[in-house]
DNA sequence: GCTATTTATTTTAAGCTTAAAATATATTCC
DNA sequence: GGAATATATTTTAAGCTTAAAATAAATAGC
């Protein structure tokens, strides 16, 4: 047994919904299944083939389209993870040497991390690997739904960063 | 300041697409954008409000709709968490007396967990609350929005459960 | 220029989470 | 009924994650 979250039908975090409850929790609920179980397979994946994880992933992707590197706060806003957290990922990153930081030559506060030569190969390799996973997951979709679900999931994204906003000021 | 996540504008998990990138990735960074969201604002809630956190209050979701209580494994199941995390959460939870523990009568290996009396007083303050904070962000969408994004999850998460099932016999 | 404020990052303590191994009990199949 | 297998849970070690406080440097407003 390689795997211990092995959810797999007989019930899932869908099942607490009661007759009773309202729609916007039905929707949060399900979506948070889809998300899990993405989540979980990716992670699996990047463990059994790479021997690395999620969170380095997504760092690595991030800075793969920066080549100028990007600083921990950029990191950190677009991970959506708090700063201290992008500080320890970093270090095991650096540690690997897949990654460099160093001062921003006009900010002494700045960090600006950046991918190493192999940082990027590591990374140009696991990055078929994980879009075919997250593409063979979706392959019982129609395209247009696929179509529809993006459409649709952009404008719940728009619709939480506005309620985001306005809850902040009241 | 209370949070430090606060990505609200300036980049998030999708900044991270290129243009050459599969419309499956699209999909699955716009729904784990949309997740994150969601999941820090009710645990930005949860600790406000209440003092606890998003695990914790799973837990009591569940157990509140299991008059008879469920074992370590049914919980581990449902949550889609790995058991070993629902042995330490159970551990505080009990220590809080929102929760029980006690040996299954027909089967010495299991534990049912079953809510207190002040358990369930806890989460009957706590699920209100949790349920406007959902349907608030929610507010931007028109009702047939969510619906279709309902029932479109509702495929997308059948088609999952499908591919990890073909996926396991490869 | 100096103080106050803001911004960028790190540190800390606590809790969450996982994968894998260990333990203990139950079931199956001779 | 005893050995092999399966199931339920806990333990362990490592890493992830957060919130809050601390540190350090830059900027703003006198």
């Amino acid at each position: 047994m390689t795997d211990t979250v092995t959810s797999t039908s007989g019930g899932d975090l869908e099942s607490s919904v009661k007759s009773d409850d309202k729609p916007e929790l039905r929707v949060w609920l399900r979506l948070l299944t889809c998300s899990t179980l993405i989540e979980q397979h990716v992670r699996s994946g990047l463990r059994q083939e790479f021997e690395t994880t999620l969170p380095r992933f997504d760092v690595l992707a991030q800075l793969d389209r920066a080549p100028d590197g990007m600083t921990m706060g950029q990191l950190s806003r677009h991970l959506m993870v708090s700063n201290g957290n992008i500080t320890g990922l970093i270090d095991r990153l650096v540690q690997e040497k897949l990654v460099t930081r160093s001062p921003a030559p006009d900010d002494r506060r700045t960090q600006l991390v950046r991918l190493t030569d192999e940082g990027r190969q590591v990374f140009d390799r696991m990055a078929p690997a994980h879009e075919s996973w997250v593409v063979d997951l979706m392959a019982g979709l129609e395209r247009q739904e696929k179509t529809e679900l993006y459409d649709l999931l952009g404008r719940f994204k728009k619709s939480l960063e506005q309620s985001l906003q306005n809850g902040d000021e009241e």
